[in-house]
DNA sequence: GAACCATACTCAATGATATGACTATCCCTG
DNA sequence: CAGGGATAGTCATATCATTGAGTATGGTTC
């Protein structure tokens, strides 16, 4: 029952189709939310269904048709009420972690080469994130925007995602460092 | 097939019955990978049946008995695979994240109020990162340790754990602070 | 002595997630 | 004109995770 908020968080921004969701949820969603295209279809059939949001065809001659959903005051108030129960802490679950975890009894070659590789992918999503930052404010200082733009919350959203990638490049980059240290590996 | 490895990494530090490791899996291990017990114990049957743990029973008069189990040859082998493929990025699902993306249609007061209790929750398990951290590093510096123990993988994951629980608490701190800036409200 | 907590575990039902395969159209490139 | 990529989805299934209830014993507390 969680997707589907989500799904309703995200759709607040305007009219979006699956298709485009799916991108969403592949890029700034993804920070807090995972999910690939198949679920979120299945979520905005079962969205409609419920009343919380509801779809408009739009035919196109270029490209397929698609369907645009928008949110109904019913959708509003379920976020709203979802809101307002305290929520959990989220669940982590982490392979690279895992391995770490394992690592002084395993070969520490792999697991140095995976730290390095993902120190590497957080870097870019750190330079991701600011792009999305600087595009989200437009002209105005970081101060200015959160404090008069009337949307701020996929900003803040955003800026949580690029601390926790930049915190997660920095211990990937340290460890990897370490480990490399504690048992010299040739490659 | 997933907390199957994060519990033989946890097995790694010696035999553990289901209920041991539940209670392993409720604060070191939720760093990085979640589990009720209900899992657990399943996922132990599966282990063993699999022969990658061994379970040797131990009677017990002041309580009631348990089986305590042990990484196979097998196990460990398993695990080596495991940490030889790549592995993807975590799967994050955040509800508070989801609140805050949505937070400019909504009442802001349950979030900040949930923010803010997050933030407590947070700082409480920094300085529990840190008694585990010191625990586990016993005299030595945390230098002299992670240069020159034989087991470093759970200090390792519990700095990440550290690391991210800083941050948190720093952003929930700061976007509290920002969204009753913003809309002052009564409580 | 009743209530409650800690240990130690099991079962069942539901709900969520992950994976792979599939359809269909249009555009662009070589 | 063949192939690949982008758009826009659908279907099926198997595994995983979550929730709630239940069993049993012993020790501690009020």
């Amino acid at each position: 029952m969680a997707l589907r908020h989500a799904v309703l968080a995200a759709l607040l921004d305007g009219e979006y189709s699956g298709y485009q969701l799916a991108k969403i949820f592949d890029v700034s969603c993804s920070n807090f939310w995972y999910a690939v295209p198949q679920q979120l279809y299945a979520e905005l059939t079962k969205l409609e269904r419920a009343g919380l949001i509801t779809g408009r065809q739009v035919i196109q001659h270029d490209r397929p048709n698609k369907r645009l959903f928008t949110v109904t005051p019913a959708g509003l108030a379920e976020l709203a009420a979802f809101a307002a129960v305290p929520s959990k802490p989220s669940s982590t679950r982490e392979d690279l972690l895992v391995m770490v975890q394992a690592v002084d009894r395993l070969d520490p070659a792999p697991v140095i080469a995976q730290l390095e590789e993902r120190a590497v992918i957080a870097a870019a999503k750190v330079e991701l994130f600011d792009r999305m930052l600087r595009q989200l404010r437009g002209d105005l200082t970081e101060e200015t925007f959160l404090h008069e733009s009337n949307r701020v919350g996929p900003y803040l959203t955003c800026l949580r995602g690029r601390r926790f990638e930049q915190e997660n490049r920095e211990w990937c980059v340290q460890v990897a460092a370490l480990l490399r240290a504690r048992a010299p590996v040739s490659r």
